[in-house]
DNA sequence: AAATTCTATGTGACAATGTCACAGACAGGA
DNA sequence: TCCTGTCTGTGACATTGTCACATAGAATTT
């Protein structure tokens, strides 16, 4: 059961919500429970029955893959008024989790049973809308993923996440193995390619840091 | 306009016509159009605007990605009653295609206009679990794909590739590149693996033709 | 402050895979 | 039979992943 001022917080956040009729809000407010998740957390391991779905009010949670020798590989992160739609999948077909979702920073979020979950697919047209968006995004980010881990250079992909990276912050705040878990590698490759890039001046790194000195000459 | 004996032919492998109430049965034999798609044609491009949604009567379609150097990778396969649910997702989101579609054996299908296909999501619970279901499949088939292609080594892919076909037809019939195609790797890797696998006793292969001799020595 | 410990980074050797250029081998048609 | 296109084999080299260890900076303890 849901304490109003907590459904206010997520309403603002989720069109879905502010849209819904009178009984979807008041299903909502009744099956939803809301939960704090602290980072390190593991909300899901590979293989594990998921009974039920989150939906974030704050907070960041990532979801990766892990081979066999430990290499990582970030699949997609989901933030405020966003869910796991992998568990929303897992959930619909009655398979377990396929991956390995994370709280990267403390998050607070509001959990739907699976059985409610699905039967709200079933009824609402609204809730429905929702998963089936998430859904497809999702399915275009894997497509990218794949796209380049298939074909596309390791020096290239790390320019590119620097690029992404340092307009956000720059000197990045990042560790060569995050870097490498973030991209399916390991970190001496990444540690060698930075060394390249310092060389030829592009950025300077240090401990824990890097910092992009030519974003052009990073094409 | 579709004719009545091709609409029952298609009801026969669709559950979801077989179930449809008649509105959507009406407005399914008018929207739809029938054609023949012949092998080696090109349905979607990479970046194309897709204007229909395909449901296929019989015939196979592959749908693959292609990188910069010309290597390919396999993404999945539709037949019978199937529909490429990338085109789905391309016109619900308003995107272009991301992948290459190509059409492997003659195929019948059954073209759905875009809007249309649009109109029905919002309209027809049946059409939109239609669409849910393969849009979900095909994220858990992406997902393998992705954690195969940044983790797996090539011998292991290869090994797994060679025991799904053989069970299907042995001896295989297949060149290097296609397998190669299949999996994401190049013609030369391919061969030098076979020669290893041939070596070992486990596979004996000629000319577009690969037989395998030892399904438990290949794990 | 010095010592210890943890984490981040650097390095060399080697294995796996991708790329390139080209050679040989086979099949089907002219 | 010859020709031509396709399939396969091969060697050299570049990129990437793996392993084992060395070095170095930061944090914690003594």
């Amino acid at each position: 059961m849901l304490e109003p001022s907590q459904f206010a917080r997520l309403a603002q956040s989720l069109p879905l919500l502010q849209n819904a009729d009178a009984g979807l809000v008041r299903e909502f407010q009744q099956a939803a429970t809301f939960t704090r998740i602290p980072a390190g957390h593991d909300v899901f391991l590979e293989g594990d029955r998921v009974d039920g779905i989150a939906l974030l009010l704050s907070g960041v949670v990532r979801v990766y893959k892990i081979g066999e020798t430990g290499r990582e590989i970030t699949l997609y992160r989901f933030g405020l008024g966003q869910s796991c739609i992998l568990s929303a999948n897992a959930i619909l077909n009655q398979i377990t989790f396929p991956a390995i979702a994370t709280v990267e920073q403390d998050a607070e979020a509001v959990i739907i049973p699976s059985a409610t979950f699905r039967d709200w697919v079933r009824r609402y047209d609204l809730w429905r809308d929702f998963v089936f968006d998430l859904l497809s995004q999702r399915l275009a980010t894997l497509m990218t993923i794949v796209d380049e881990v298939a074909f596309r250079r390791m020096d290239t992909r790390l320019a590119s996440f620097l690029l992404t990276r340092c307009r956000v912050q720059n000197p990045i705040h990042i560790t060569h193995q995050e870097i490498a878990s973030e991209l399916g590698s390991s970190r001496e490759v990444i540690s060698r390619l930075l060394e390249d890039l310092s060389t030829r001046g592009l950025v300077r790194s240090t401990r824990g840091e890097i910092e992009v000195l030519d974003e052009d000459g990073l094409e």
